[in-house]
RNA sequence: GGAACGGUGGCAGAGCGGCCUAAUGCACUUGUCUUGAAAACAAGAGGGUUAAUAGCCCCGGGGGUUCAAAUCCCCCCUGUUCCGCCA
């Protein structure tokens, strides 16, 4: 959510700034947001004058009342009742004009970053890094997709997934599975240096899964327990980002950093046949995420650290990749600045997006109400968040089981994973 | 799942319709004193909204009763303890 005072100090500004993401509509829900926050301040100015009688009568009755004026006291209370009506009438008003106002503002995305490269699509996000160990000819036994391969090699069984569970469900069998959880150890470990591991819940509520601006807008895309009123989540973001919801930290304290290896639950609505081969899109997987919470100073540098936290995954499981910005045009609407890691997977040939990594602003944190208190001085400001995947699992599975696919059709482990591994060194066919 | 009792300022804890603009203690900040600290004494100290040090709002959350609610009523959330069930 955006700051209201800024519709208000600097309008041009806002719109100057939204009009770089390229939706028309926009610009009327902006015009809408203001009215709305104009009529709001007007209300409530009438309304405060009118409580402000209503508690000076009441202490008047008490005075009264204890003097054994009772006329007086009655005559106090009758005009008070009368205050009290329309003052009820403008609190109602008030209530109104108040939902829409924030409705407006939850509809209206965060502001892009200057440095942002303006765009209208995905096809504009440029190419920041790289490509990077791209090899310009990749054999033929590189040249197959991993679907065929790992169900081959007996590692991928995504038949009886389905069986058990439905499309678009994977099952990882012995060495594919261990690779896995493999991956997971190994994102965590490379991390450990600076983010507190955290196993956060899986399910979280209608509240939490508001703060990072999931819902309203996206709830087709969770699965919703409406039994008990929860919610899976689609990325350890949800939770770790509502970890210190309602909170003042302590300038001291920042950044705070977080991270976490949770299951990711995507219902992938409208996305069924779209990448849904193998392990490129799932309903359930499995992600390392890193996140941390921040003074607006921070958080450009902290920024760029998230990125080169994930680029170093890539390099050290000797994957090519590439880093792109993403554009105006493309940006999620929570997002200040945003950059993807996508590795080249020779098989599906085809770049994979396995990491996003992205600066909210203030956007999130005042949804879930984080705010830290500069040390010495009076007063709280909004934190700024910001957060990444260090890895996401399945992509980067298939993308290690099409680069390091050997001519004998036996998978090699990166050296970095074979402590994860049992020590083995290559996957073969059973 | 059942029962009982709770949720008040950084912490502990009083208040249970109107001098509550929330006592008291501890912790905290500043000042006096001191070479410095401790102690003592004095003062101060939350969050939000607003141009505002005006007013208004915040005693778990929401709703209600009342001229007036931390205080009474209803719903919800949550904690502790006991019982039941269970990996």
């Amino acid at each position: 959510m955006i700051d209201v005072r800024l519709l208000r100090s600097d309008p041009e500004g806002v719109r100057a700034s939204l009009a770089r993401r390229g939706a028309p509509l926009l610009l009327q829900q902006i015009d809408e947001a203001t009215a709305f926050d104009a009529g709001l301040r007007d209300i409530s100015a009438e309304r405060d004058s009118l409580r402000s009688s209503i508690n000076e009568l009441s202490k008047q009755v008490a005075g009264l009342r204890r003097d054994g004026q009772d006329a007086e006291a009655e005559q106090a209370m009758t005009t008070s009742r009368s205050l009290g009506d329309t003052e009820r009438v403008l609190q109602a008003e008030f209530d109104r004009v108040n939902a829409q106002l924030r409705d407006a503002l939850l509809s209206i995305p965060n502001f892009p970053h200057v440095d942002a490269p303006d765009g209208a699509g995905d096809h504009d996000n440029p190419v920041v890094k790289g490509p990077i160990g791209l090899a310009s000819h990749f054999p033929d036994h590189q040249r197959v997709p991993h679907w065929d391969t790992a169900t081959e090699l007996g590692i991928l069984d995504n038949e009886r997934a389905t069986k058990i569970s439905g499309a678009m469900f994977t099952m990882q069998r012995g060495l594919g599975a261990t690779l896995s959880r493999a991956l997971c150890q190994f994102a965590l470990d490379q991390n450990a240096d600076a983010f507190e591991e955290i196993r956060p819940p899986s399910l979280v509520t209608t509240a939490t899964l508001t703060a990072t601006g999931h819902l309203p807008k996206f709830a087709d895309e969770a699965y919703a327990i409406e039994r008990d009123d929860l919610w899976t989540i689609p990325t350890a973001e949800v939770p770790l980002t509502s970890l210190h919801a309602g909170e003042i930290l302590d300038e001291a304290v920042l950044p705070v950093r977080l991270m976490a290896y949770t299951p990711c639950y995507r219902r992938e609505a409208g996305a069924a046949g779209r990448d849904t081969r193998g392990m490129l899109r799932s309903h359930e997987f499995d992600k390392v995420e890193i996140l941390a919470i921040s003074t607006p100073e921070q958080a450009p540098t902290l920024l760029q650290e998230l990125v080169a936290r994930a680029e170093s995954l890539m390099v050290q499981l000797e994957l090519p990749y590439r880093i792109i910005e993403i554009c105006t045009g493309d940006m999620g609407a929570s997002h200040h600045r945003s950059f993807d890691i996508e590795v080249y997977a020779p098989g599906c040939d085809a770049w994979l997006e396995v990491s996003s990594v992205s600066w909210f602003t203030d956007y999130q944190a005042r949804r879930a109400d984080i705010r830290f208190k500069r040390t010495g001085q009076k007063g709280t400001e909004i934190a700024h968040t910001l957060n990444g995947s260090a890895l996401a699992v399945p992509r980067v599975w298939a993308a290690i089981m099409e680069n390091h696919r050997q001519a004998d059709g036996s998978v090699r482990i990166p050296d970095v994973l074979r402590p994860y591994m049992r020590g083995a060194t290559e996957i073969r066919p059973r």
